[in-house]
DNA sequence: TCCTATCTTGAATGTTCGTTCAAGATACAT
DNA sequence: ATGTATCTTGAACGAACATTCAAGATAGGA
């Protein structure tokens, strides 16, 4: 394939390739075996696109890596919005919600990480690029909890003096550790039980 | 430097380095940089060892991290019973101990990475070996963590129902994911405030 | 003081990696 | 149907890597 032509009134062929479904291999491909251990052979197999085509489409490796992790980030946002889709009843679905990860952190394939935080913690003090793009979509994904915490608030869902940045931070903590255990206890009984307690704590502790 | 040698009533040159120095200033390089990324130039910068000798003793770059987690292993526990060294007042030493990983996750150096969680994070699914043993270390220090809310409830601090593995398992989660939101937030106060909140909910916390 | 087993050194090695590029294949305008 | 600009292919390249090894340096027993 090739990167896009600014020409214009030229021979044009389309690319042949489904950008999505290549950005969301190569993700998987980052996600398993983390950015650097990742070689263009694996990139190859994962894509099915050969080396100087992702080279013409995405500059570079970390080209790829960029395009994977806006990708990533755009399949998250629909992700949360389907998961809270009105705005009545926010505590049901964000108990579905993090119930959800749960599961996904007990599944076997690369979805029980986060692009996000594997990235982060291989590239940090690395790549100050990266890391900028990373940490910037982290604090669109916590506003996002936040907004739903305001949104519990208004609905009476909720009862207390914290205000909702500081929930939606103290959730996205809980979020962070519960997917470090699941790489050290793949037990269903004990991830739930963290998770209840952290929905607890949140939505209905003291403070 | 040499292995250690076998043989008995021979010429022995003893060792010129020291060996806790050169693990913790390969630690440091593995922390910084992460296992991969880490070149052998690197490590010989960083401990003063020449690849030979760092192959004559370690065996390989792998050995080396297998040491280094030993030693961090070791440096750790000595750390942590420097904080709870007697039976009374657990819950003013767990404060204590709290506030010091926040300032940990606020210092410029390798330090506000965990060595074992990084390793972790880079060698899931891909050295099941390395990944055991870091797996133990974190369980052994979780356990000790438990036997000190175990201690606490003996000593009539904390007054709830949960079982103090629940309790330590919940602890470790919000130090796993403090660490991690200190990657992407170098404000201490926001960190402080995670820290409190998590040590009320653990020990106040209803349940 | 001398000898020898051991330790230290750093250049050399083979491999793997990201990247490039020129030749071949292909789709669209005419 | 044909020409041509664009896309695809995969071999080739230099750099960087972990690892090895033989030569030089050194300490301790005699």
């Amino acid at each position: 394939m090739a990167r896009d032509s600014d020409k214009d009134n030229v021979v044009m062929r389309t690319a042949e390739f489904d950008g999505e479904k290549v950005l969301r291999a190569a993700m998987t491909a980052f996600m398993h075996k983390g950015y650097g251990k990742t070689s263009m052979q694996d990139l190859k197999k994962a894509t099915g696109l050969h080396p100087g085509s992702i080279y013409c489409a995405f500059d570079s490796k970390r080209g790829l890596l960029l395009a994977a992790l806006e990708q990533y980030k755009k399949d998250r946002n629909s992700e949360f919005q389907g998961f809270f889709p009105g705005k009545a009843a926010v505590l049901t679905e964000l108990k579905s919600y993090l119930d959800n990860i749960v599961q996904e952190c007990l599944s076997c394939d690369a979805s029980k990480a986060c692009l996000l935080t594997k990235a982060l913690n291989e590239l940090a003090e690395q790549d100050d690029e990266v890391q900028g793009i990373i940490t910037d979509n982290l604090a669109g994904w916590q506003q996002s909890i936040t907004d739903q915490f305001e949104q519990a608030k208004t609905n009476g869902e909720i009862n207390t003096q914290r205000d909702s940045e500081h929930l939606a931070r103290y959730f996205v903590m809980g979020l962070y550790g519960l997917r470090t255990i699941a790489q050290t206890h793949p037990k269903e009984s004990v991830l739930q039980q963290l998770a209840d307690q952290l929905y607890h704590d949140v939505c209905f502790g003291a403070g």
